[in-house]
DNA sequence: CGTGTTTATCGTCAGGGAGACGACTATGAT
DNA sequence: ATCATAGTCGTCTCCCTGACGATAAACACG
């Protein structure tokens, strides 16, 4: 075994990206912000950045998101303090091939954010330079259940990036590929897909979290049976809401449970 | 957004460290090795060690375990080359609290390897630096299923570390916690479990692996039919062996699925 | 050589969860 | 008033699971 001499490490710089997943219109969707500096200047790319000397990884990582998006990290377990202003945040595994940065050896730690819907990306002051995008473009996977026709009148489609996409700059495809399937397999077996949602929602706008992450139709009357037969999932938060439209549906917050047990089960093929 | 200026990042030392996990004698253990150097000198430690220049992280993991145990590596997904011979190998998690090392600033990308039993630990070229130690005695945990008597009888119990045992060096305790956990789940909706046998084994001694890992008794009958129920988990090997005593058992490989749907569902305290 | 012990393997049965789907309710839009 | 939309409650069947009986094939004894 090598002699653990500290004086003789190869040195490495140490950064955190971020995958920031939230559902948009029936779509799951990523934050991504345009870069400024070469290597891939102009290019998308995940946001990120340094680890700073004495920063926990968890707390950079807290840093950038507050930083890209205002919204405050709560670790997963602890109750959010607010909730609704908080994302989910979790670390989702690290990347360190020696090329993938063509300067220098970086490597990244990348974390994974589950937020609800939010108003507008912002970037550090820079407005037009951060932007939602569905996974569906930047990964090449077919749009999800249909519903082709509800995109394309937002007010935020003037990035380029069409329909194949100019893939991400670095590893970041990648990166943001795993982040996907870590979201996909985890809201089977956790309650994180309420890390989607408003503070109080109902259970169809849970379902249609599911489906815009899962790209899948599930149905609704099984799905609602499903979520409020598994204790702890859901707790009722006493009112009621038409803003789906249709008969009012009764509101829930997320419970306590964080593991469901049994699962829900994705719907194969 | 700071500026991403490579001259002005401070250096990491990065280190990958190992939870490699095998069943010995109906108990899950993991390799540990004596430290020789300050800090934690003579305190026990996952094998671990310095990426270096160049290097890849997965390469650096597998490197390490070619030095601490003489298993080759293969990644998930791949056959592996000579089955029996390799283990499994994956990324765990990363560690890189700002004072986790005394010293200086490291960040340790952790792996997770699952072996079959082997003949002994082998460090490099220091014999009695390193042991398997029972995940039991290193984290507190209860005696799996009972079966005490069948311990202390083999052949390498001098190490120390009798019952509650000196907690592990840095934060190689939580590492380890880490690493078991994520076994656990995994051999739930996965077939690694096989990883955990020779090239060939019988239904039983994968039955044997699942107590092991989980510290849980299963009903032999209703295991057998599972996994010899679940398409693509097990090929029968075409052989019988009686080496576990009682009628013959037909021996297996494993197959080629790598995720079981249904899963194998761990049972409830 | 029988008997007991151990392990493997096949069957049976009851209970629960999930998919498929019918039916009814309560709102807003036309 | 009628329709469209969404939510909620039930029912029925199938399959999986857990519990457990029964048989088979080896070895270890006396």
């Amino acid at each position: 075994m090598s002699p653990y001499d500290p004086s003789a490490y190869p040195p490495f710089a140490v950064t955190v990206d971020l995958v920031v997943l939230t559902v948009r219109r029936h779509a799951l969707c990523t934050l991504i912000v345009k870069r400024g500096e070469a290597p891939f200047q102009g290019r998308w790319a995940l946001p990120g950045g340094f680890v700073r000397e004495g920063e926990d990884l968890g707390a950079a990582a807290a840093r950038e998101l507050v930083e890209e998006t205002g919204l405050r990290a709560h670790d997963p377990g602890d109750p959010p303090p607010v909730p609704g202003n908080g994302a989910h945040l979790e670390q989702l595994a690290t990347y360190g091939a020696p090329d993938r940065d063509p300067r220098m050896r970086v490597v990244s730690v990348a974390h994974l954010a589950l937020a609800p819907d939010l108003p507008a990306p912002r970037a550090g002051g820079d407005a037009n330079s951060a932007r939602w995008a569905t996974v569906g473009e930047l990964l090449g996977e077919d749009g999800p259940v249909g519903d082709e026709e509800a995109m394309g009148e937002g007010s935020d489609r003037e990035g380029g990036l069409g329909g194949g996409a100019e893939p991400l700059a670095f590893d970041h495809a990648q990166i943001l590929a795993d982040g996907v399937e870590r979201a996909r397999s985890k809201i089977e077996y956790s309650s994180l897909a309420t890390a989607f949602c408003p503070p109080e929602f109902t259970v169809g706008e849970l379902r249609r979290v599911y489906e815009a992450v899962w790209g899948v139709a599930l149905d609704p009357r099984n799905f609602h049976r499903k979520v409020t037969g598994t204790p702890g999932f859901l707790v009722p938060a006493g009112g009621t809401t038409t803003r789906q439209g249709g008969r009012p549906a009764q509101l829930f917050r997320a419970g306590g449970a964080t593991l469901l047990n049994p699962p829900m089960l994705r719907p194969e093929v």
